[in-house]
DNA sequence: TTGTAAGCGTTATCAA
DNA sequence: TTGATAACGCTTACAA
């Protein structure tokens, strides 16, 4: 009958489930049910609290309903960086999916640190959330000991590797070197050279390269690496490039870490003249924006980012119970990578 | 004396703040006042507590501390999207920053639309978050409504207009697109175009070509826009070139809205054996990572997103009082974006 | 400097 | 189908 009166000394100001109660003339029980639709309450109580909710402008408070519940509508993510032209979008449909089912992700950057991962993942931990997310295989014990402790559903993306218990949702990087060496060796090339990134912690540059050099020496050719020493990528390509083609012998093609390395080499070729793929072929891996706007345009492979981060979301609201499972089994988390044949090799 | 047998009916199973008071064998708010370096605890308390913190590897429940002070330690972020070429920077930095002082962000995407941003509001809300930043001054009624109720610091990013009452850390479009003009009319165009987006929703562009149409009638000069009609930014880019190249009218200089739709008409002069700068100089926005790679390289104008990230965060930690305002005042929030003069114009 | 009591706003549990 | 009561784990207010 009266109006709802709040007048508490400390609290948010909001309107509270109470308040949409006593506005329905309910208990705030009935309220907490009838929203979060797990039935059991009839319609007209459900129409009074509706229109008890749009007059108050209810929302709910989280929080209070996380605590209770000691299961909040949260998901971490730790991710090396965001601004990269790798993470974003993987971060993106990760977002997007969740968000679609009432999740919230709280972001955090490691830039390749395992003790900042280490970090991340304890003060997530904090907030009590749904589902943890991480990229890689390579953590701290420490975060490998507060995974398993969270009794909650893990997901290791981007690195997909056999053997491993977590959740995994990525591509093999090996399968990727191997993808690069298969290539040129079918175009005819023999002298295939892979050059590393400087990044310390990227690891998976180096499964790459095995990849690449066990396909090599299947074919009996010996592996050829080489690791630049500048570090900013395109003076890195560069400095690459050269060493690898002015030398006494000569690589007829070159596979880069990631597709910065490979611009900078491509750059390099353009204002020394020579002619990419005929003198050298040159090839990246990423995809990223600018690789088919080089001339010659990059050939390169595109990780599957988009999808893992979908996944991975699909993977953990499965795990929550919030979405039925695949229909088909097997290692649907395994995802491919797709080459992109340009003009560069 | 005996070890903490918590043994709860309910909750997460990690150890509370009582367990931690229990082993220490002082009072749990004891605990809380050290672990939050507000003083008044004595070092040898505090000894005791850091090694029961330690035994216990504590981690503290930030949602049942964000309840009981109604101020969680979060900051939620809506910004157009995260996986563009614009936004990823300063998604990055703002994090970092905050992160930095024990604030988490929570993120959303709107895809430019503001009923998507509306719905993020009110979900961020429910999580009473310390803070929230939104892209750009364009909104729904309701979500101006629950930004104003929400009676915490709000931070409109990217878009900086005179008169607006909440804090904005941006720049001014309408400027950008004086600068554009200035430059082109400095080095001698008079024929200048302006190339507008077809992105709906992005408002921003709109401010550019305002800009550059003021500037050019101060000179006496008619402003010049062409609406493509292709969806595809590179399509869109190369239609534009086409239409305003090979008419009766031809333009001696052209403007984008953004620097994907230059390259397209960048390709596409390559393409046609057109001469950048010499028959047609192209110039850009937003200096995209493949900007400075394009041959001829693309001149554009960097916009600071990594800066606003940034001062976003400081203005919302001086407004939280975690950090000291700056000393001097006037229009810091106010940044300035930086023209990058290369080849193709 | 330390402690006690009372919330914060929701949901789990149990009873009706 | 609905409701009363007691957590959830922490912090504010106040007292000592």
């Amino acid at each position: 009958m009266s109006p709802p009166t709040p007048r508490k000394r400390r609290g948010s100001g909001r309107a509270t489930i109470h308040d949409v109660a006593r506005l329905a003339g309910v208990g705030s029980i009935t309220v907490s049910r009838y929203l979060k639709k797990n039935g059991y309450v009839s319609a007209e109580l459900g129409a009074r609290i509706d229109a008890a909710v749009a007059q108050l402008n209810y929302v709910p408070n989280l929080v209070a309903g996380g605590l209770a519940s000691s299961r909040g509508k949260i998901v971490g993510m730790v991710i090396p960086n965001i601004s990269g032209p790798i993470f974003a979008s993987t971060i993106q449909s990760f977002s997007d999916t969740l968000n679609r089912h009432g999740y919230q992700v709280l972001l955090a950057s490691s830039y390749f640190s395992a003790e900042q991962e280490e970090n991340a993942v304890r003060t997530f931990l904090g907030w009590s959330p749904a589902a943890l997310v991480v990229t890689g295989r390579f953590h701290t014990k420490g975060t490998e000991a507060l995974l398993a402790g969270a009794g909650i559903p893990v997901v290791e993306t981007w690195d997909y590797h056999p053997r491993r218990k977590p959740i995994q949702v990525g591509y093999s990087n090996a399968e990727v070197g191997a993808q690069s060496a298969r290539y040129l060796l079918d175009k005819g090339y023999r002298r295939i050279a892979y050059v590393l990134n400087s990044v310390a912690g990227d690891l998976s540059a180096l499964d790459r390269r095995d990849g690449y050099a066990a396909v090599l020496r299947e074919r009996g050719i010996k592996p050829w690496t080489y690791t630049p020493t500048e570090l900013a990528p395109f003076d890195a390509g560069r400095q690459a490039l050269e060493a690898l083609t002015r030398g006494r012998r000569k690589a007829d093609a070159i596979v880069f870490a990631n597709d910065n390395l490979a611009a900078g080499a491509l750059l390099a070729s353009q204002r020394a003249g020579m002619r990419v793929p005929q003198q050298c072929a040159l090839m990246g891996f990423g995809d990223y924006a600018f690789s088919p706007l080089l001339l010659p345009s990059l050939t390169t492979i595109r990780p599957p980012g988009r999808e893992i981060g979908e996944l991975a979301a699909r993977r953990i609201l499965q795990a929550l119970g919030e979405l039925e499972p695949d229909q088909r089994n097997g290692r649907l988390n395994l995802l491919d990578c797709e080459l992109l044949a340009r003009e560069s090799a």
